[in-house]
DNA sequence: TGAACATGTTTACAACTGTGCACATTATGT
DNA sequence: ACATAATGTGCACAGTTGTAAACATGTTCA
């Protein structure tokens, strides 16, 4: 993990003359010769989410003047990095694979068999809550506007079902479920789980009260579900 | 049912002098005298359908002068009926209620005891397919883009979901499971189905080999969901 | 009949959009 | 060290946007 920026709090202007300052301080010697300082190319994604968090509509509705003066960049320069704003948002769904993969590591380290379903739906909505602007693209996105993201969304969720699925195997718990069986299950888990982040998303600001009720009927959606499941007999 | 109108070839213009004309025809007497001929606001809502149809971007992709061309009406025109986009959306989704009443009048007429789930599963993905516009639009502004038309379509999926929990109630088929049991087993129902529209709406269009996979797999989701409200223990 | 109202049109404008072009600066590799 | 590529800027331009203003028409009602 190599950032260390600041989310840019809303109303101030980076001005990216001021970033270039900034980074001089900290670059009398260069750290990376490597390649190029493209770290604008991370600004921008980084201004995308921050749009797509303050104005309502997702990617349709910013423009790439936005998310250039977002990022402290002229609007030009916009096209050294990407072609279109529908490559960004490609760039973005793919910056939201790490956290997805750190969720899931999460999930896995707090498998204890006991309270397996509620340990997982509280690490799922904690993340939801910590990346409400990445939750956002994703939820909003899956459904609309351009294919290739509605695409790359759903190989994202697609890949973490799979896991999921595998999960499910070696834990050996559901030991008659084929495994299409188990695939299905776990899209149906991963579908609910996606359907309440729109919820989540939607709750007024950290209010704790709604959140656990939420945490609360995600877990007896769950439990529902695996009683389902347990009863199954792979011939109907 | 009262439209008789054509769904107006894309490229074609109607330019509404002649839509007056063709009204004209038959209408030699008035035939209710009483709300001023309202009928171009009907007719910004089919437009909108039309262009959400055709354009990628549900509702924030769309701009008030590309309704008002569609619908074959000059720009400032839209203001004798409507404040905002999002006005007009919010008369899109209220169009979409009599489409779910039908739905679920139809539903309920084909419920036989025997194969109730896989009747209902059929009935909704013909619906689905047969009111693409609506649902594209309800899929995507459910989660996207301006709350109220978020709070409106929640709305009326609740209302679906609250007559499906009453069904089942008085089905008699679960007694072991409260009010509020039944009623979240039926939004997780609803939850799961409107998930899969998402699916079959990006479909290739009318490509039955694919579209009867996804009634199979659609079918079996609920027959586990049905499995564990059957052997569901209110206690837990 | 004629006044009031509902509904439409045309014209106009300022704001914003995407993007081409010429140019400045910095980094990289021989 | 110097040519080349990468990355940034400013300016310009034409197209689109939302909406205000003034006006035309047709409908309703006393």
């Amino acid at each position: 993990m190599k950032d260390d920026e600041q989310k840019t709090e809303k109303a101030r202007k980076p001005s990216r003359k001021e970033r270039r300052e900034a980074e001089k301080k900290k670059m009398d010697k260069p750290e990376k010769p490597s390649k190029t300082r493209g770290d604008t190319r991370q600004h921008l994604i980084d201004a995308t989410l921050e749009r797509i968090e303050a104005d309502k509509n997702g990617m349709a509705g910013l423009s790439l003047r936005e998310v250039t003066k977002a990022a402290g960049v002229s609007p030009t320069a916009f096209y050294r990095h990407f072609a279109d704003l529908e490559e960004l948002g490609l760039a973005v769904v793919e910056e939201s694979s790490g956290m997805l993969r750190r969720m899931l590591r999460d999930v896995r380290k707090a498998e204890s068999p006991a309270d397996m379903i509620s340990k997982s739906v509280e690490i799922f909505v904690r993340y939801v809550l910590e990346n409400r602007a990445l939750w956002l693209m994703l939820t909003r996105e899956r459904v609309g506007g351009s294919a290739r993201i509605r695409a790359a969304i759903r190989n994202q969720i697609t890949h973490y079902s799979t896991e999921l699925a595998s999960d499910l195997r070696l834990l050996n718990v559901l030991p008659q479920m084929t495994q299409s069986d188990l695939q299905r299950l776990a899209n149906m888990v991963i579908a609910l789980a996606v359907n309440s982040a729109a919820d989540i998303l939607d709750l007024p600001t950290d209010q704790p009260r709604e959140a656990k009720e939420l945490i609360d009927y995600l877990n007896r959606q769950m439990q529902i579900l695996i009683l389902g499941a347990i009863n199954w007999k792979p011939s109907a």
